[in-house]
DNA sequence: TTGTATGCGTTATCAT
DNA sequence: ATGATAACGCATACAA
């Protein structure tokens, strides 16, 4: 089966190439009858606009890219899927790169991007070790940032969950529970959104006048390592009056929900746990986790409209925009 | 910063747009002396080079579509990654369509991808109502089927698991560990994989002579139903003695183990429970649950030198490739 | 070894 | 209301 031109429509129509652009565009000015000539044609043929010659010529590719950690992560894959469901509803098509955390990856797939030509880039993050440098892009591609704090602040949007209040609540709930030495356990990757919800941790103790303290109240551990185990099992021996742990996200959290299980003390009787992203995982556990909820729909499409207005209006921005959390309550933090 | 075209680089170098299109693409002839300066231009420039001409004048867009029917599931996220990190080394790019196992947006999707002119198109399903019909595309693009039996078998290569062995060995797995009378949770999405396990748990119920009878050996269920819990439950009143059941995915397995866990017989004491995908929350549930292990990681090669080669010899097809599957054994199919 | 010229499919400018 | 044509950036056939 051939592929037709617009050329060719134009021939089977018995008008011009521009009289053919102009009624699929639906601009310019051209009779109805002729209108419905054409689209009649293009019916027939099954013409499909080449769009490589369309971004050739306008300088517009119709792409976005976006830059996401780990697309098999939940929280990563769902609102990626949301927003490329929005924008493919916009008429874009999406380029989904997976950096899997590593720098060079994401120079590489930055360059690719550019010269792909895409009209603009979402940069999600929740963990990493170095932060997103635009200045190895030549050309100024509009770009948001999704949980991750640009290095340029004023050439951007920042979009994030609310970190701070849903580690505050999550705090607040350990302790409202009958917590009376919440713990919080955290992983080394250091990020703006691991920051707050470490303020946010801390904040809810001095509300609730307890003392925060390095050794009795923060746990660091590596889910990946091998020593996670023993880690954690001697933390608790060191502080035997632990009962409340507040994890960075779910994965930590059902990793030590796993250890617990099998090693000590029962959850929520001795320890209440609650965990961060709602994963589905957290529904199958035993006991059920309590979690903090982000909205990712919400947080899809403000990426999204944010950056076509962006596209539009390059100036406006040097925003940043907070989504509010909610609490998910289930087992593992009820009280006695 | 200015947006170099090689024309720019040919200027700047003082040779013409031929060599410099020569020394990129590192054919033709020029001298090591060309080369050099071009290269270093190139480089302090930071020219990119421009895709949609490229693909243009060469008819070929470096970039791949997937279809995919859900990106949130775990499986198919997985095998998505591993696809896209493939295609990225070998200097492709990937569009990843989340068509929501709908037909009409799987139909908006092909015609996008065909303007979009991709070189090649991976198709993956597990539970489809509709075949894939390849013939709502125009043009002769490439494609490769995962778990989705195309219409016609000819103009493709098919991939898929071994269902029918990871559904006998599951099957011969709960069997082995004493159930007399082996349950298959089903839903109602009919597709090549349901009824390839479908087929495995029949046989491995007919080599250990137990007869097959769609009453009591077949439990049909809906988890995204608001009866789920009521049709199980009386599913096992109906069916007291049933005591082991393989479940066509994890995520119906966990659904059936959370009520099981709070309403009547507990596994594995009474009845086991072995799911398919391995899920990671098949390792957080209480308890752990078994499960048959699809290897993602060979799919997504397998895919990719299918579809590349295909890109290369268009009439190299027709070819089935089965990839083997492997049982994770956990709590849930423990003997007594 | 290198340069010149053409065309890929589209949009936009300028005519008519 | 419609047509002719230049231009977008690149690869390549052909010339030199």
């Amino acid at each position: 089966m051939k592929k037709y031109s617009i050329k060719d429509i134009a021939e089977l129509s018995g008008v011009s190439v521009a009289t053919v652009s102009r009624v699929i565009n639906d601009n310019g000015r051209f009779s109805e009858e002729t209108r419905k000539r054409v689209l009649r044609v293009i019916e027939e043929t099954g013409y499909k606009m080449n769009y490589s010659a369309k971004s050739l010529r306008m300088n517009k590719s119709f792409s976005i890219g976006i830059l996401v950690p780990d697309i098999s992560n939940y929280f990563f894959s769902d609102v990626v899927q949301k927003i490329e469901e929005i924008l493919f509803d916009k008429g874009y098509s999406t380029i989904i790169c997976n950096t899997a955390r590593n720098q060079e990856k994401e120079t590489a797939y930055l360059h690719m991007l550019e010269g792909k030509g895409v009209d603009g880039l979402i940069v999600i993050s929740g963990a990493e070790a170095f932060e997103f440098d635009y200045s190895q892009i030549e050309k100024q591609i509009p770009y948001i940032c999704i949980d991750r704090e640009p290095k340029e602040k004023s050439r951007t949007i920042f979009i994030s969950s609310n970190h701070y209040q849903g580690a505050f609540e999550a705090t607040e709930q350990l302790i409202h529970s009958g917590c009376k030495q919440p713990i919080i356990a955290v992983h080394n990757r250091k990020s703006t959104s691991t920051k707050e919800r470490l303020n946010g941790f801390k904040d809810a103790l001095k509300k609730n006048n307890i003392a925060f303290n390095e050794n009795s109240n923060l746990l660091n551990v590596d889910i990946r390592s091998s020593l996670f185990e023993a880690d954690l099992i001697s933390f608790l021996a060191r502080n035997p009056a632990a009962d409340g742990i507040f994890s960075l996200n779910d994965s930590i959290a059902l990793e030590i929900l796993l250890v617990l299980r099998k090693n000590i003390r029962s959850v929520p009787k001795y320890i209440k746990l609650i965990g961060f992203d709602d994963m589905p995982a957290g529904r199958y556990s035993s006991p059920t986790l309590s979690t903090v909820k982000q909205d990712t729909s919400k947080i899809a499409l403000t990426a999204v409209e944010s950056l076509l207005n962006l596209i539009s209006f390059p100036s406006d921005t040097g925003k940043s925009i907070i989504i509010p959390v909610s609490l998910t309550l289930r087992e593992s933090t009820q009280g006695n």
